[in-house]
DNA sequence: ATTTATAATTATTGATGCAAAATATTCCGA
DNA sequence: TCGGAATATTTTGCATCAATAATTATAAAT
């Protein structure tokens, strides 16, 4: 992969990346109101790309647009936290049940020596969580469904909005781990029923832990 | 509800729709480059708007952004149309888990006055779509997750895109309403687990009769 | 004749300006 | 002093304008 982006990414897409992170931050607190102006200004720009990049993020539902009224930030409840985590284990249970069933070999070892460097990586907290997003998301590709992928990557943002910020939580590194070699070895098995089940109550066992 | 919009919408939303109409007639054709001078003139407005609405779309997944080089009409393949169906019909049959787990009685009952109306209206091609459409949209209602509807909401405008255009095919109309009252009286025993099934089958069907 | 470089045309992207609408403020009356 | 109406200010939303980037066409050189 080329170090420096071969496809320089339009404005608007820059800017949305920017507003993405500081609502992450809550640096834009939840249901506060974006003043276009000033954040144009503060980042030196006007207010067309601004504008763009905030329908893109409403598209997402990171944003509310009111008519007449501008962009808030959206307000994810408690609720809405459940549900989000309720349909990513959903749809990346069903990703897991698909790669169980229809991977290529190769696509399961590669598989597997991301689980190595997860084990590997048990006691460095950052790494961990790098390792085990990576894998998800490698997970998904060799699902081969970009819709998937897409809601998927909606969802995973949206989660990040909340303050129970992480889909992995701390304490949890060691029961996580065990719950991916379960997984793991379930796609080698190539047990579809159990692969899904599996990363079901991976997921499951995560919101417990974030309640 | 109100025959009138209460809220009228931005023009960009009205552009928005404008356009996804164009793009499921087929007006616009799949892989086809967006004339953004030409639209705006064609509608009679400016550029603004129709470049904010080509960015929903863009975020929904009916066209593609090419930096510097515009706006196409998302090609849709065969495999894309397989895969939104499968994540149709995982993320509807899902939500009639919930419905048979936690509607109200009331609830219950509104689904099966509509179920009795798809049941009259058999006969009438356009009435029975519609009413189909309904219930299936007031089902995921019921079942509650604003995410989960963002979502197939957006999966069906892909559907449509496709050549394959219907969820229900015409010649399926008996087999669907057959589907449908096993889906509905799973629903009434509050069986999860056969409201998933038949839902799955549901959709199973239908891609099998749009094949 | 083919390939490369340069120039011109065309279309996207970003900035600025203006008008309409909504909210906040002020002033007047009860 | 409190409430309501009118005015002023703020902000959105759309249009127009300018600049940048890309593609195509043309010309020159090997």
């Amino acid at each position: 992969m080329p170090a420096l982006s071969l496809a320089p990414r339009a404005l608007y897409e820059e800017v949305a990346e920017l507003l993405r992170q500081r609502i992450f931050s809550r640096e834009l607190e939840a249901g506060s109101w974006i003043d276009e102006l000033k954040l144009a200004e503060e980042y030196g720009i006007s207010r067309t790309p601004l504008r763009e990049a905030l329908k893109v993020l409403a598209a997402e539902g990171l944003v509310t647009m009111k008519v007449r009224r501008g962009a808030y930030v959206t307000e994810v409840s408690d609720k809405d936290l459940a549900d989000v985590y309720h349909l990513l284990a959903l749809l990346e249970s069903d990703g897991a049940g698909v790669v169980a069933e229809r991977a290529s070999d190769d696509q399961l070892a590669e598989l597997l020596a991301l689980h190595a460097e997860l084990e590997a990586a048990l006691m460095q907290r950052e790494r961990f969580f790098a390792i085990n997003e990576r894998f998800h998301l490698r997970l998904l590709e060799i699902a081969d469904n970009r819709w998937r992928q897409q809601m998927v990557s909606a969802l995973r943002k949206v989660m990040k909005l909340n303050r129970h910020n992480s889909l992995l939580k701390t304490g949890r590194i060691a029961e996580s781990l065990t719950e991916h070699s379960a997984l793991m070895e379930a796609l080698l098995a190539r047990d579809a029923v159990q692969a899904r089940e599996r990363m079901q109550r991976h997921f499951f066992n995560g919101l417990e832990a974030a309640a």
